[in-house]
DNA sequence: CTCAGTGCAAAGGATTTGCATGCCG
DNA sequence: CGGCATGCAAATCCTTTGCACTGAG
């Protein structure tokens, strides 16, 4: 896990990369994404930082995810969700409760994570298929839903 | 794999078991999802067969659904996806190519498919999670994307 | 006859956009 | 100063729903 600090210029930088500037709006989302280790709705990233209008939310998270900043995240929920780009954090997956909605980051063993790749990587070879990257959502019941 | 008959008589027991009924429309709409071996969004599901209004499809996907005959699968897309239930197809995954936005399935090695379920059934241990299912998208160029 | 299913048109709701204003560079 | 970012409000567009009609049992 990078600290708080190490994020910013790694987030200032991606954006100057795609001309963007790093406002403090922006700033104010990656601290709650950051803050959350899970992905988030765009109300509850609105219910934790009051001062977040809605439209320059959608619009700046826009401009976050193709920078590369943000990643979205879609569910079976109404809602999309957001989180911080896995270079930022780590490589995970979620844990999807169907029981209360809420999703959960977990890491997977390092050799489970090992053999997904080399069978990603036959799954190129033999499809045509060039896989920049996986998701492997676990999809169920919570502790706190069981 | 199982024949169209099959399936058919599959569905209805689904749906008797849930008392709905195997109507003329819904009987079409499992047709048309059991032809295209991928999970189809609504406007094309309507552009293969002309005789289903909007609103009909919708509403009996949603009896499908609840009747475990169909998954609505959520992707980056702006639609909504709908594919035959697992139990009425196959096990497999996802390509999700993000140049055009197709989506095709796959299926992984058995060892590998054997690997993943050891590890979540030790997720479940560790976190009290209760995975009742896995997704194992991969996204990425498809062959004629490339 | 009764009641679920159908189809049209209108409503709903998450997301996007137009436009006037403010602020960074 | 010039142009992007902002925020409000209005528009979009996928999806859902109200309602009158049809058809199966």
């Amino acid at each position: 896990m990078t600290s708080g600090q190490e994020v910013h210029t790694a987030v200032g930088a991606r954006l100057r990369q795609v001309e963007q500037r790093y406002t403090a709006s922006r700033r104010r989302l990656v601290d709650v994404l950051a803050g959350a280790g899970r992905p988030l709705t765009i109300p509850e990233i609105l219910s934790d930082d009051a001062r977040l209008p809605q439209s320059s939310a959608y619009r700046n998270l826009a401009v976050l995810e193709q920078a590369g900043v943000v990643r979205r995240v879609q569910v079976h929920d109404e809602f999309a969700r957001y989180e911080l780009d896995e270079d930022l954090t780590e490589h995970h997956h979620h844990l999807v409760c169907v029981g209360c909605g809420r999703i959960a980051d977990y890491t997977v063993p390092r050799p489970l994570e090992r053999a997904l790749e080399k069978a990603i990587a036959r799954v190129t070879a033999a499809t045509g298929f060039d896989a920049h990257s996986h998701r492997l959502d676990l999809v169920g019941l919570c502790a706190s839903c069981r």
